[in-house]
Formats: structure tokens, C-alpha cells, sequence
DNA sequence: TGGTTTATCCCTATTTATAGGGAGGCTTAT
DNA sequence: ATAAGCCTCCCTATAAATAGGGATAAACCA
């Protein structure tokens, strides 16, 4: 007899939740330990003792703690989770983001119910498991390279942008003008206005609504 | 012996479709005819004479065609169907939206599971049907304790903006100026201006940024 | 150690965006 | 017919963004 698989699922939606909990119920060797409606009350389940899984399930977007949030933490604190990411989103860079973070499986909301099991026997075993849809879109990339067991190659990374021209790029997004930022970060004009340059050349776009289009679309914001 | 009640299942997300399934099933008087994935397929679903549901529970968000536009649809073309929204908005003025296009029942998200049978039968039998929550806030506004004088976020306030605006906030979104705008419009850069401003106003945004996340954020591009 | 990146700041200059106002012509609905 | 909404255009101003250039200290890496 196989051991048992136990699973914690995190998601704001309790009716997906139900929906996740219907599948997993179709297999014997998975067991539910327990849901989380967001990443703060997961992370307390995670932290608690007595509480063990051996995989979480857990959306991206939740209110307050979000699935990022929950893998940031888990990476801080070296806390060794097997993480599959439960989202809508089917953006690859998306993907690799959460890859950075530390996630094991990824698969889409819109066929979670057919290969759910699937990734949490996967994930359990050590391995790492992606939905088709995504995995035709990794194999675009990766075609000719290494298999799925690294990391994924630099050269496929956004072009990286330094940590503070991310932070001007996140205010820049929430409709702050040159001159409130300087007074944010404690900086001259002048200073935020090269960053503003340099982000515009980096990411090539022509103007500050560029930027906030590359900042949503790359899910920045 | 009752009738059964036949149910119609729309949401975008194939997992709380499963979710709402997994409920009705434990109800022997309701039935699932089938589901649809976005208000598109709904609406030839119910156009099909040989299809018939009772009740139709829609999610209002999905991509094409949403829940509001399929309430208009069956408004316009004078299509009797009782209808139950299933929101993760608990907004009580977006709740009002839904009740002026003609749907019969409201419940929330996050505790869909513990009221959808009771909503679709008493839905069914002719009756409003509201989630607790809901029901709460609807009893604060009649009672006279709550002001209707809040702003409604902003799908609704999409409904204001003219094919005008819609037009030259999609080409701002494409980082194109006020000149360029007026060019391809084959109308004064001065026109642009105007439209620009009503847009910063209507959208209660603070510059050209803040349009573009608006647009972003409610799938306009 | 030397080379690179990062973050900071300044200069000059032009273009664009924002903010307020008014106003005429046109269609649509009451 | 009157009102309301929409699209168009103009005026005056100021604030902000864009586009070059260069420069320095600190940190980081090989």
C-alpha cells in the first residue's frame, strides 16, 4: 500500500476550492489536509507544526498575500515546500517568474480539473510538472536545450532591470509623476529622470504608457 | 414526485464550473444541462431550441462576451430566462447593475457553495434569490442606512465612456501622442485634448498612465 | 588590481501633457 | 420644441516628459 499524498490548497474562491476538492477526491492516494482562502492563513497552516503537507496548491492572485508572496517567503525563510501554482494566467514569463521562485508544477486554471492529480503525483515524486499548454510554450523556448531539470537560460530572461529602476518602473505605474517620486525616494529630479531613460531604452518603448504596458503585461504590477 | 429544475452552468474557469458541479450533484431535484465557457457559446446554448435550462447561473466575468453582455442580450431580444450571477464583486451597487438588466439572483464567490441550490430553487420557483452578504447589505440600503453615493469600480464605469473616447484611449494605449492621435483621426489636435481630458475625468485617473492601467485592467486592449 | 555596473546628479533644449475656460453644430430623445 | 449628449475646435497657462550630452562615488566582480 502506497502512502497517502497530503495536499493543502490555497485559493480566495472557495467554490474553486470545492472544485479542486471534487477532483482530488476521484483518487485514493491523494488526501486533503486542509485549504486556505489566502496567503497569510496558509503561510500560519505551513508554519504550524503540527500541520504537514506534501503538497500546496495555491492560486497566484489572492487578496493581501499572494502566491508570490507565499513562494518570496518560502525562499526567505528556506522553508522547503513542493509548490504547484494554480493560475489563470498562461504567459510564459509568467512561468518562469514563479520557476525563480521556487515553484514545482504550474498549471493553468482553465484545465486544472484534467491534470491536477497528475502534477501532484509528479511534484511529490521530486519532479517538476506543467500542464501541456504550457509545456508546448517552455519547449518553444528551450528547443535544442537541456531538459526541465535547471534553471532556465539567461538569455531568455527579460532583459533584467536593476532594483531601483523596478521600483521607479512600479511607481511610474501607480501615476506618479517624475517629480513625487524624487520626493519618495529621497533623490533629485534628475536621478529618477535617468532612470526613466534608461527604462525607456531598455525596454524600448517610447513613452511612460509603454512602460506601464510592459510593467502589466510582464505582471510587474 | 417534483420536477426536476434544469440547470445551465457559465464561468471561464473550467474549475469552478467543476466546483458548482461537484455541489449540484449532491441535490437530486437539480440537474446540470450542460455548461458553456464564455457568454458567446451561453448565448447559442440558449438560442438552440432544443436546449432548455431553468435557470442559468453566469459568472460576470469572462472574456468575450461577459455576464452583463449576455443580460443585455437577453433584455434586447426580450429572452425570458431566470438568471443567477455568481461574482467574487460583492460590490451592492454593481448588485443593483445586475437586478436594472434583469437577473434574479446574486451570490458571492466566496461562499457560492453553501447557496447556489438554495438560490436556483428559489430562483426556480419565481423568487429573488440573494446570498446573505448580499441580502445584508441590500436590507443597510433600504433601511436608509447606506448611501448609494460610493463610485462603482471600473467595468461600470466603461459603460459611460463614448465610442469617441474608447477609440483614442486605445490608441494612447499604443504610446501614440496627441498629435499622432489627431493625425490618424484626420481631426485637430485640439479635439484629441478635449477627449483626452473627459477621459481623465470620467476614469478619475491622474495622466496617461493611469488610462493605460485602466484600459489594461479592463481588457480594452 | 582593473573593469563594470549601479546610483546619483547636472546641463540644455524641445515636445507633450495637463488644466481651466468657452462655444458651435449635430443628432437623439422626451 | 427643448434638452441633452456628443464631437468638434479654440484660448491661455503651467507642469511634465522626452532627448541628447557628461560626470562622480561606491559597490561589485574577475
Amino acid at each position: 500500500m502506497k502512502n497517502k499524498i497530503y495536499v493543502h490548497v490555497a485559493d480566495d474562491h472557495k467554490i474553486v476550492i470545492d472544485g479542486i476538492i471534487a477532483v482530488l477526491n476521484t483518487d485514493k492516494e491523494i488526501e486533503l489536509n486542509g485549504y486556505s482562502l489566502n496567503g497569510k492563513d496558509l503561510i500560519e497552516w505551513v508554519d504550524n507544526s503540527k500541520n504537514k503537507a506534501d503538497v500546496l496548491v495555491l492560486d497566484i492572485t489572492m487578496p493581501g498575500l499572494d502566491g508570490i508572496g507565499v513562494l518570496k517567503y518560502f525562499k526567505k525563510n528556506k522553508i522547503q515546500q513542493k509548490v504547484i501554482i494554480v493560475s489563470s494566467y498562461d504567459d510564459i514569463k509568467i512561468v518562469q517568474e514563479m520557476l525563480k521562485l521556487g515553484c514545482k508544477g504550474y498549471i493553468t486554471k482553465n484545465n486544472a480539473g484534467e491534470y491536477i492529480i497528475d502534477a501532484i503525483k509528479t511534484v511529490a515524486k521530486g519532479e517538476q510538472y506543467f500542464s501541456p499548454n504550457i509545456q508546448k510554450e517552455l519547449f518553444k523556448i528551450l528547443s535544442g536545450q537541456s531538459g526541465l531539470d535547471g534553471d532556465l537560460p539567461d538569455k531568455f530572461l527579460l532583459e533584467s532591470l536593476t532594483g531601483r529602476e523596478l521600483e521607479v518602473l512600479k511607481l511610474i505605474t501607480r501615476q506618479h509623476s517624475t517629480q513625487e517620486i524624487a520626493n519618495m525616494l529621497y533623490v533629485s529630479v534628475s536621478t529618477i529622470d535617468t532612470h526613466r531613460k534608461k527604462l525607456l531604452r531598455k525596454l524600448k518603448v517610447k513613452n511612460s504608457v509603454g512602460l506601464a504596458m510592459y510593467a502589466v503585461r510582464n505582471k510587474i504590477v
